[in-house]
This record gives C-alpha cells, sequence and structure tokens, in this order.
DNA sequence: CCAGGGTATCGACGGCAATCGATATGGCTC
DNA sequence: GAGCCATATCGATTGCCGTCGATACCCTGG
C-alpha cells in the first residue's frame, strides 16, 4: 500500500476529543477559522444517516457491541459500505474496534459525543 | 412520485427543533431510517466551517446580532456566499432574521443547539 | 420617480464524499 | 498448505455542496 492513497481519505480527520478540547464553547468567543474547520469536521464525522445508525444499532445490542456481518443488513447497505462508515467513526475516536477471530466487533465511545455537547452549549 | 418524495426533499429545510424533538436520545434506541436522516440533516447544517464561525461570531457581537455587511469580512467569504450559509442557518432554525431599513439582522436561537445536544446524550 | 446601497437569487464550476462490485488481506479449521 | 469466512481496500461512478461573479430585488433618501 502507498501511503498517497491512504492518506486521501485520512485528511482532516482528528479524534472527536481532541478537537473538543481545544474549542471554546460555540457561543461563547469566535471561532477561529482553523478551529471551525477542525470542529466542522468531527460534526461531519456524525452528520451522516447511515453513521448515526450505526452508533445506534451498536449501541442497542445486548453486549453494546456489533461485528460488522449483523449491521449490513439492518442497515441495507453493502459490507463495503458499512465499513467504510465505521473506519470514519473509528478515525474520529466514536467507535473502538476489538478484533475477535475472524471478526471484528465495535462499540461506541460516548466521552466524545459528550464533548461535543459541550462545544454546542 | 407524489407528495411523498416531495417531502422527502423538504425534509433537509426543517426546523432542527422539530427534528430533535422527533428522535430519541441518540444512544438509547436504534434510530428509524427516516429519523437518521432528519438528524443527520440538522447536523449539517452545522457541520460547516463558515456556518459555524458565523453563529460564533453573531452571538459575539455586543447586541448579539450582526447585518450580512458585517460578516462577510472576518470569513473572507463573498457576500453572496455569506448569504447562502445564513439561509442555511435561517432554515435550520438557527438564527432569526429581522430587516430594518436596507439591513437585515441576524440573530442566534439557542433553543436547536439545545435540542441537538440532548439527542447526542 | 430616480439613484444608490444592502441583500437575495441565479448559473456555473470544482471538489468531495457516499456507494458499489471486484479484489486483496487476515485468520480460522481441517 | 488449502479452503473458507469476515473484513478491509481499491477503482469508478454519481450526486451533492461550497464558492463566486453577475444580476435581480428591496428599501430609503433626495
Amino acid at each position: 500500500m502507498t501511503a498517497t492513497s491512504m492518506s486521501v481519505n485520512i485528511v482532516g480527520v482528528q479524534p472527536i476529543a481532541t478537537i473538543a478540547a481545544s474549542c471554546p464553547p460555540l457561543l461563547q468567543e469566535p471561532l477561529a477559522a482553523a478551529e471551525a474547520e477542525n470542529l466542522a469536521a468531527a460534526l461531519k464525522a456524525i452528520a451522516e444517516p447511515a453513521r448515526l445508525r450505526l452508533l445506534s444499532l451498536i449501541q442497542a445490542q445486548p453486549s453494546h457491541e456489533a461485528c460488522v456481518c449483523h449491521l449490513t443488513e439492518p442497515l441495507g447497505l453493502s459490507q463495503p459500505t458499512v465499513s467504510h462508515h465505521l473506519k470514519v467513526l473509528l478515525q474520529a475516536g466514536l467507535v473502538e474496534r476489538e478484533q475477535r477471530g475472524n471478526w471484528a466487533y465495535f462499540s461506541v465511545c460516548k466521552e466524545p459525543l459528550a464533548a461535543l455537547r459541550e462545544v454546542l452549549a
């Protein structure tokens, strides 16, 4: 794999917790241009129907975790598409990934969501 | 076709407060497809650097309001672009518009932001 | 009225992102 | 090692959105 093809899609993706921690509450003081871009990138990670449903579906499991094969059918999306969205959520720090055998189990991280809530204050 | 697909297209301009009120907290129960689309549309309204800065800049004014001509220069964007973003925020219910003479004064609505925060719980 | 300034809309362009099929990668079982 | 299953990546396509210049709209003052 070449570094170029990898880095293209990763541009602008930082863990949400980091971004939110570096931003003042939205209505407290004017956002700088760089802060606004980071915060917007963080919000874009969840501003997508499939990713919202992924977070919701994973958390709704009895064990609060799910593997890809359990998520494609309820979402009505192909396996590559689900994998793509999970990668975006993973890079944003919104989910954790744990490999167990052939299966990759994803679980929701609640802290970044709480951080985002605070920035919207 | 018909009113159904029409109303779907209008979903994107639905006030955030309405959308958030019709959604359960994200991690409480699985989001239906329609709920996820509505919520994503609401989040997209603020998942944009220029619009975040607009909210922040307007609120930062001493009178908590600003007209377009005061916003183009600090944002470094053209007047049509600023007007476009303000329209998006207006349709999302995130700002109010009051015409006074030649000038249109915009102010931030805090309730929709609070509603969004709750849905992220 | 008419002129001028503030704001909104239009049309076009460019870039990004969501989606899929095909395929590669990784890990288990026999 | 061979075959298989779950997942990740690749390449291509498509639709959406942010941006701008040009222009239309609206209000006020003369």
